[in-house]
DNA sequence: AATCCACAGGAAGATTAGGATA
DNA sequence: TATCCTAATCTTCCTGTGGATT
């Protein structure tokens, strides 16, 4: 990079120098699970509750679970699943917890098949269910004798296992519920317990869409949702405690400046109070500190940590955009800046696709119709990349009013990327004469 | 008060792409 | 491999509308 060919010498012992802030950083990722959850005894009390019926043996209720996105619901959800495969290997009840992500597990037959596998043990993992080539009832019915306690002879025969005392209880995490394709999955997993003789299953759906269960099959939503429970977002006071016990572990002591924490949770609170979002803007300010060489995080890098992540996440939304939209998103940015010669800094849904179509032109693509840049226009307001409402000019009609709302720079950036972009990044729109 | 601009945005049908299935 | 299905994308045609202008 760059024209200097100045010799770095030792690299590493160089970064390696840098006074480290985090003693364990892991702890301040969303993925771990703390042995303690602030905020949430009351919960984590209820769904015990409702769980602890698998302790006698006895069937639990399926659970709906709804909460915003960083409420806490998985990791409530894992921790009384762990205290529950604690206990109940300690009084000789077996309960085996199935986590599944319906946001990487999608579709019914792999769903199943996961679920299925959870069964089949390292020693014999030749006879898994493989992730294609079964028709899904063959793999439902596997499924159902898994769960039932038996298992699969090298000589494909089925039989009890021993080792499985009836009674045991699976239960079935489906976190992002809302985002499985279909819903016979969850009709055939609610029902699966007709077609049980020995064990029992119960399901539990997590989903942060409340309105989701509005479109299930009516027997579906009835089963699923025997018992419901939701998740409140968090105050900035408890995120404070949240981010308290967790700095306490990943950074080391006296590296925060006073108000530091505050202010993390102040602008998660802001932002539905989300403990993610709370965490992530903390370790992002601790790494830029320690990136700086400075081994006291600051305001000002919150701050930094605010924009940085900001910014990543508008890079991505952009660099995964349909090229489609990306010219869309470069017409504006072209227009808004041609625009802003004449003093004006919004734009129009028809300025937009007259330079759209110039680009198209000169790039080759298929020209769409307003009808549909108008959609796509809507798409892009909704990510957050610019905002465009609705004004009426009067005599001058109706439409909507475009401004970028993100950096223009390392937007224009991202979009160079895609080559068929950056051809025409430098392009410069007809002046329009429009009235004002 | 009536007019009329420049679109918004709904409905329905066509086209396409991806994926499953025979 | 052909073909079928589905969801997403896109088009066509359409009615609706806030408010400056007449």
């Amino acid at each position: 990079m760059g024209g200097s060919r100045v010799a770095v010498n030792d690299l590493f012992g160089q970064l390696l120098q840098v006074e480290p802030l985090f003693s364990n950083k892991e702890v301040m990722r969303a993925s771990y699970t703390p042995d303690d959850l602030p905020h949430r005894d009351a919960e984590i009390r209820g769904l015990g509750s409702l769980l602890v019926p698998a302790l006698r043996g006895e069937t639990p209720s399926n659970v709906f679970i709804y909460g915003k996105t960083g409420t806490g619901k998985t990791a409530c959800v894992k921790y009384v699943g762990k205290e529950l495969s604690t206990k109940g290997q300690e009084i000789g009840k077996r309960v085996n917890l199935i986590y599944i992500n319906c946001e990487i597990v999608d579709t019914q037959y792999r769903v199943l098949q996961n679920i299925a596998n959870h069964f089949v043990s390292a020693e014999n993992w030749a006879q898994r269910i493989p992730f294609t080539g079964w028709p899904t009832d063959e793999v439902y019915e596997a499924l159902r004798r898994y769960v039932d306690g038996f298992k699969k002879a090298d000589d494909q025969q089925w039989s009890r296992d021993p080792a499985r005392i009836a009674g045991e209880v699976t239960i079935i995490v489906l976190d992002e519920v809302d985002k499985l394709k279909g819903d016979e999955v969850l009709y055939n997993l609610t029902r699966i317990n007709g077609d049980l003789q020995y064990n029992k299953v119960s399901v539990i759906g997590i989903s942060n869409d409340l309105k989701f269960t509005e479109f299930l099959d009516p027997r579906v939503k009835s089963s699923l949702g025997e018992e419901s429970m939701i998740f409140a977002p968090y105050d900035a006071k408890q995120l404070e405690d949240i981010l308290t016990q967790r700095a306490g572990m990943a950074l080391k002591e006296g590296v925060l400046q006073d108000g530091v924490i505050p202010l993390c949770a102040a602008l998660a609170a802001r932002e539905h109070g989300d403990a993610r979002r709370a965490l992530d803007l903390l370790r992002v300010a601790a790494e830029l500190a320690e990136r700086d060489r400075n081994n006291k995080v600051s305001d000002t890098y919150v701050r930094m940590s605010q924009n940085k992540i900001e910014l990543d996440r508008i890079s991505e939304v952009v660099r995964t955009l349909p090229t489609q939209s990306k010219l869309v998103l470069l017409a504006t940015i072209l227009g808004e800046e041609s625009n802003k010669d004449q003093g004006v800094h919004t734009l129009t849904t028809g300025e937009v696709f007259d330079v759209y179509k110039e680009l198209c032109k000169s790039t080759g693509s298929d020209i769409l119709t307003q009808r549909r840049i108008t959609d796509l226009i809507s798409e892009l307001d909704m990510l957050g990349i610019f905002t465009a409402r609705v004004i009426s000019k009067g005599r001058y009609g109706r439409t909507r009013e475009i401004q970028m709302s993100c950096p223009i720079d390392s937007t224009k950036r991202v979009l160079e990327e895609d080559e068929l972009i950056r051809g025409v990044v430098t392009f410069k729109p007809k002046k329009q004469n429009r009235l004002v």
